[in-house]
DNA sequence: ATGTCC
């Protein structure tokens, strides 16, 4: 605790970065709380709820309005077994319609792998959820050093996955719980035990529900899929004896990181640098926002074509949304350009870019298909009740 | 972000 000074502010980013005046401030409020020891600020740094998103805070109290409801979400990226010149992008648009349903498989032996209650929120897993979350196909372009790429077993032409998601209402359920604790938690009282012990749950919940997607969207293109890297960029870890919250921040501490460009942008899949321990084993997440939800209306999608326009990308691909509010709010103009940001990332030292990932197929929301299978299921929840009386 | 405010 030093209530005499703030805490510094490493920011990894250069005058070329546009960032709003609003996060600065919030970077500024952050290091002025209770116990923080230190901050790293990366480019994709943008105005939050409760702070800024796109930077890492190491403190020795528990803050959990700094990681919010949507504890553990991520991005993982899965290599897929399918040739690319097989695949038919509306046909295989159609086929990922099923993601809008619930999951019918068997949760319960999954959970209990992670060392979760076998029945923890099962109704939720497998699904992707709304906001800025996805599945999407993509095509890998290596770059220059395409030999550091097949190190991790993907190559030029590739066809892989990369899902965002976190853990849906199980993670709101968890914060619900510390909603005022503004002035965050002492970890060793009861309730600071109790939420980091929740915490943690929903952290691997949320990385198998992007796990359960990625098997629910290779299924239904009939192929198979491997693991390439999981990245949380929404969680706090024990780090250097203290508690590092990432928010919109990936965990760096591994290989390999994705970061999101929008979905008329190029995502980069990144190899992690370990010597700066300023940048507290973390990374910039994706191209950060630039516009909020809401001053996106009347910036995108006003008229129908325009909306047509939305469900197409730059790059040839589709983008599956059908619920009209989303997919202006997720316009690729909302957010900055992901190159900037990856330049900014490689100039700080922080990373370096072994492939680009080019989307196909960004899926986010079926909706008519959502509303046949709300159907569905509603019917069986009622056959389901008469058949136990 | 969220079985979301109907």
């Amino acid at each position: 605790m030093r209530p005499d000074r703030t805490a510094f502010i490493h920011r990894f980013y250069s005058d070329r970065c546009w960032i709003e005046g609003t996060a600065e401030d919030q970077l500024e409020q952050v290091a002025a709380m209770r116990g923080v020891l230190s901050i790293a600020a990366f480019p994709d740094l943008h105005p939050g709820k409760y702070g800024p998103v796109g930077s890492a805070i190491l403190a020795d109290r528990i803050y959990p309005q700094l990681i919010g409801n949507d504890i553990g979400c991520g991005m993982s990226l899965f290599a897929l077994d399918l040739p690319a010149r097989k695949l038919r992008l509306d046909k295989a648009a159609q086929k990922l319609r099923m993601l809008e349903g619930s999951w019918q498989g068997a949760s319960a032996a999954r959970l209990k792998a992670l060392d979760l209650r076998e029945n923890l929120h099962a109704q939720a897993l497998g699904t992707i959820g709304g906001g800025n979350h996805f599945c999407e196909l993509q095509v890998v372009d290596a770059n220059a050093d395409s030999t550091a790429l097949e190190t991790f077993g993907l190559k030029k032409g590739d066809l892989a996955l990369l899902v965002h998601s976190g853990s849906r209402s199980l993670g709101t359920a968890v914060f619900s719980t510390v909603l005022d604790r503004f002035a965050g938690l002492d970890p060793d009282s009861t309730e600071g035990h109790v939420y980091w012990q929740d915490h943690c749950q929903a952290i691997r919940w949320a990385s198998l529900n992007r796990t359960l997607i990625a098997e629910r969207a290779a299924e239904a293109l009939r192929c198979e899929l491997t693991l390439v890297t999981d990245a949380p960029h929404n969680m706090i870890e024990i780090w250097d004896g203290a508690f590092l919250h990432r928010k919109g921040a990936a965990k760096a501490d591994i290989p390999l990181v994705p970061l999101a460009g929008s979905r008329d942008a190029l995502s980069y899949l990144l190899v992690t640098k370990s010597d700066k321990p300023d940048a507290l084993a973390s990374l910039a997440h994706g191209a950060g926002r630039k516009y909020d939800r809401r001053s996106m209306i009347g910036r995108a999608g006003a008229t129908r074509s325009e909306r047509n326009e939305l469900a197409r990308t730059s790059f040839g691909g589709l983008v599956v949304c059908e619920d009209r509010q989303l997919l202006i709010e997720e316009a690729p103009n909302a957010y900055k350009d992901p190159k900037r940001v990856l330049e900014e990332l490689v100039n700080a030292g922080l990373a370096t870019n072994v492939a680009s990932l080019k989307p196909l197929l960004t899926f986010k929301k079926a909706a008519r298909q959502a509303q046949s299978i709300a159907r569905q299921d509603k019917k069986r929840r009622l056959l389901d009740r008469r058949s136990r009386r």
